[in-house]
RNA sequence: GGGAGCUUAGCUCAGCUGGUUCAGAGCACCUGCCUUACAAGCAGGGGGUCACUGGUUCGAACCCAGUAGUUCCCA
């Protein structure tokens, strides 16, 4: 069969995919195995995959693929999350387009036209993580509205709020104008802006003079009901009792005083704002000051503000300066950098607003979640966000979790129309709460609130209720099956960005629910970055389509690609030449397969020659060293540094030297055949080398164990088993160091002298022995005619060391004796240098007292050896001087 | 404004308990090769005052302090 002289990806990507489905190799059900679960964080339903979904994904396949092989019960959990915000606004622009507007539309037309959507577009992404190869057990796909999931958002909602945890109040939210919704802290952005200073004067009532008010928001002083200065401030102190007015609207209001105004920012005067300003609303709380809301929903100025009514936010705060200063009341205007909030959804600029939301107590619920993470239940890896998360936890505010949309959990919180409010899952239980209060209730009175959950109320329970959604209905000691069998999950692979959102979150309604944590490890991606370091973002416009990426370089090349730049926690400066690397690597591995499968067997009695015994040995050292190795990478999350060593082990290791070392020579243009030996112990290494590399390039791995020997349908490298470690002899690994070296020194010799790498040169090692075991092998490597010993010096030929022990190499044209003297010089003198260095330390008598022994004896060696390596160069420099 | 991290070769990064397994890897670069698996390759090579300044120590990329640059988090 003739084998293609490149690797063609997509075909044994078409290949496989199908197959791992077809035999169910992804499907997990509970069995007697230890589980290995990892749920996915669900990606939003509007997304479509990006870099970032790349990286966290590759990770998680490559983490499930080898907990597979290593004989767990591997169970990765897809699925998606409904994204409030992100959906209701896609949907809402989508029907704008067919020239519906939401209003018109009632809450259940709306949401039927939502789960078009979702049907539509909900699974794009879940479709696309199959071409990277994710190996998700798909029958298990979720989705965080799903009617079941969604009971238990709502049973958690109704529970917290019966235990007191879940209250409604005015209070100061982040309100995002655009999507007209409160958003929660975490999802507003805070962006450094060039933004206005205006010095405003307020004409003092009844009296001469005036008080100068600093402000970046000119257009809320309609809405202003004080002005606060520092008690200890001597400018202000003669205008206790008195009275400022604002400007344009005349009206007046009182001076307050309170520590809480720094004398030295702006005028040491500050406007008081409630209804627009956290700060001031807390302010006004403590003054009993009235609360104006001069500004709408929409952003636009209100009927409250008297003037400018309805004329939008930004526009005002232009047009309100300019009549100012018109009217003389402007003082001056100061450029600054001042730091404005965004909403992450949409970006609109965010207004602090008083709104009746929903909100959840952060204070109790949380200290368990703290306790795991500083005790190491919860691992965070990298741990430099044990930090992080500690300081967050310990500062954190209540949650609102209210969001006026529709798309979402609908709160279930009922009303009936005089005052009063009760939680409930249903109307009927609604009105039978209601009775108990009030028995003159009308049932066509009873109204449910209108606003939905924040979407991480709903995802906090994502690793609970894939599992058993009726969990919180039934108590954790009455789950099913599954949830008893893969909670606590294993691995979450999540990006830092989240860390509070979702993971700090996932941790609580893990406590609270079942008193154990949802997984034991949180690895931490960095952010995808292009080379500039900028983030990959679709405004940018730096993103490369992943899929266009699978296209170009191969699903394989590209989870190499991304993953050979990617350390645990931080960005990483993506590149598509790193792909191509992948690729490359691909393209490695798929020739030294060719090789392999080109080597004639010879007869049953051919014997493996000593050179091919000792190579054979060498790498079986070389390979349990290097599993171990890998293993212990993998261990500590050192996702690149795993596949780096697969990397070397492969192409150095195995390509460079091992297939090398035994690779049958051509006679007469026919490929000698090989022994049956040396052949069997190849194809072992080879498919041991592939299990090692199939978490990180799948398809390769598949479609090369399948084309090297005859296998059922069932026998995929998917479900083989992991390489176990064998002994470990490491002091033939020393001596093959040795072996490289001498390679290494008389290729670069032909290199130097132009020498035909065809001619074959002799060397001669001076030793007391007579033979070692890997003569055979450096005779093949290096292209030798003999390797010989001597107990004394060669004349004439070029010599040199390796650690202590000399060799040389006749030459048939004469050595240039300068050359060779002045080589020899500068080698002496480095060895001088260094043996200078280590006496010094040596005599330092401070050194030799206080340096632990083997410190000492490693000095003493290196001392030892110096001098010999001194020795034999001088007396080779002797010999070329005669 | 408060807190955390980072700074090692042209680029991306390792460097775990302070000591020749300490200055490393991959890529890029340079030189020579179309050598019967692979030019998506082979062989060889150059390249760093470990951000800066001080300190601790017999000894510092590593520990401490300060400075600069940079990133992130919180307000």
């Amino acid at each position: 069969m003739e084998i293609a002289k490149t690797y063609n990806p997509k075909e044994a990507e078409a290949k496989w995919y199908p197959h791992w489905l077809k035999h169910k190799f992804f499907k997990s059900t509970p069995d007697a195995r230890q589980p290995y679960t990892i749920v996915i964080p669900p990606p939003n339903v509007t997304g479509v995959l990006h870099m970032g979904h790349m990286l966290n994904n590759t990770i998680q396949d490559v983490l499930i693929r080898r907990a597979r092989m290593l004989g767990y019960n591997a169970c990765w959990v897809p699925g998606t999350d409904h994204a409030s915000i992100a959906t209701e606004a896609k949907v809402v622009a989508l029907l704008k387009e067919q020239g519906i507007l939401k209003k018109d539309l009632s809450r259940d037309e709306f949401l039927k036209h939502a789960w078009d959507w979702k049907e539509k577009y909900g699974g794009i992404i879940l479709e696309q993580l199959k071409k990277l190869g994710a190996s998700c057990d798909w029958d298990r796909t979720k989705f965080t509205m799903d009617h079941e999931m969604s009971d238990a958002v709502i049973d958690v909602f109704i529970d917290l709020y019966n235990k007191g945890q879940i209250y409604r109040g005015v209070r100061m939210v982040n309100w995002d104008p655009q999507s007209q919704t409160a958003v929660s802290d975490e999802e507003v952005i805070h962006k450094e802006k060039d933004g206005q200073l205006v010095y405003i004067n307020y004409k003092i009532e009844n009296e001469e003079g005036f008080v100068t008010i600093a402000t970046t928001r000119p257009e809320t002083i309609m809405a202003d009901t004080a002005v606060c200065v520092n008690p200890s401030d001597e400018r202000y102190t003669n205008l206790k009792g008195k009275k400022v007015i604002i400007p344009l609207i005349n009206k007046a209001i009182p001076i307050i005083y309170d520590e809480y105004v720094d004398a030295s920012f702006g005028t040491g005067a500050l406007k008081v704002t409630p209804a627009h300003d956290i700060n001031d609303f807390n302010l006004g709380q403590k003054h009993k000051l009235p609360t104006i809301d001069g500004l709408t929903a929409e952003g636009k100025i209100s009927e409250a503000a008297q003037i400018y009514v309805g004329m939008d936010r930004f526009a005002c705060r232009k047009q309100i300066v300019k009549d100012l200063q018109e009217q003389g009341f402007v003082l001056k205007i100061e450029t600054i950098k001042n730091k404005v909030g965004h909403s992450e959804r949409t970006d609109a600029v965010i207004e602090p607003r008083l709104s009746m939301q929903w909100f959840l107590k952060m204070q109790d619920v949380s200290k368990p979640a703290l306790d795991s993470v500083l005790s190491n239940d919860v691992k965070l890896i990298p741990e430099k966000f044990v930090n992080t998360y500690k300081h967050w936890m310990e500062n954190v505010h209540d949650w609102c979790i209210s969001r006026q949309l529709w798309w979402g959990q609908r709160i279930p919180a009922w009303y009936d129309g005089q005052g009063n409010t009760v939680v409930a899952k249903t109307k009927e239980q609604a009105i039978e709460l209601f009775k108990t209060k009030n028995s003159s209730l009308k049932a066509d009175e009873v109204k449910q609130d209108e606003d939905v959950l924040d979407t991480w109320f709903s995802s906090w329970l994502w690793p609970l209720t894939v599992f058993d959604a009726n969990v919180i209905k039934n108590g954790f000691d009455k789950a099913n099956d599954d949830l008893k069998y893969y909670y606590p999950t294993k691995d979450l692979v999540t990006a830092p960005e989240i860390l509070f959102f979702w993971v700090a979150r996932m941790i609580i309604a893990g406590k609270e629910y079942t008193g154990l944590k949802p997984f034991t490890n949180v690895y931490l991606t960095g952010i995808v970055r292009d080379k500039l370091g900028r983030k990959m973002s679709k405004q940018l416009g730096n993103s490369p389509d992943p899929l266009d990426l699978i296209a170009k370089y191969g699903a394989d090349g590209v989870r190499v690609g991304m993953l050979l730049c990617s350390p645990a926690g931080n960005d990483l400066m993506f590149d598509e030449s790193y792909c191509e690397q992948g690729r490359n690597f691909a393209n490695k591995v798929w020739n030294a397969f060719r090789l392999i499968k080109g080597f004639t067997l010879g007869a049953e009695a051919l014997e493996a020659p000593d050179s091919l015994k000792a190579a054979i040995t060498w790498f079986q050292n070389k390979l349990s060293e290097q599993l171990e190795i890998i293993n212990d990478h993998y261990s500590k999350y050192r996702m690149s540094d795993a596949l780096m060593a697969t990397y070397k082990l492969v192409w150095d290791d195995f390509c460079a030297w091992y297939l090398e070392a035994i690779k049958p020579e051509f006679i007469d243009g026919v490929a000698k055949p090989i022994d049956k030996a040396t052949y069997d112990a190849t194809i072992n290494f080879l498919e041991q080398l592939l299990k090692i590399m199939h978490p990180w390039m799948p398809f390769i791995t598949e479609e090369i164990w399948h084309l090297l020997k005859d296998r059922s349908d069932k026998d995929c490298i998917i479900v083989a088993e992991w390489p176990k470690q064998t002994a470990i002899n490491n002091q033939q690994l020393a001596e093959f160091e040795v072996v490289k070296e001498l390679v290494a020194t008389v290729r670069n010799l032909r290199a130097q002298k132009q020498l035909s790498p065809k001619e074959k040169l002799e060397v001669i090692e001076k030793s007391d022995a007579t033979k070692s075991y890997f003569d055979e092998v450096v005779i093949k490597l290096a292209n030798l005619s003999t390797f010989k010993y001597t107990k004394e010096k060669v004349e004439g030929a070029f010599s040199f060391q390796i650690k202590t022990t000399e060799f040389f190499i006749p030459l048939s044209t004469n050595i240039n004796v300068e050359e060779e003297k002045l080589r020899l010089q500068k080698d002496l003198d480095y060895n001088k240098g260094f043996l200078e260095s280590v006496m010094k330390k040596l005599s330092n008598e401070k050194f030799v007292t206080n340096a632990k022994p083997e410190i000492l004896a490693a000095e003493q060696k290196k001392k030892e050896d110096a001098e010999s390596k001194i020795k034999g160069i001088e007396e080779q420099l002797k010999s070329l001087t005669n």
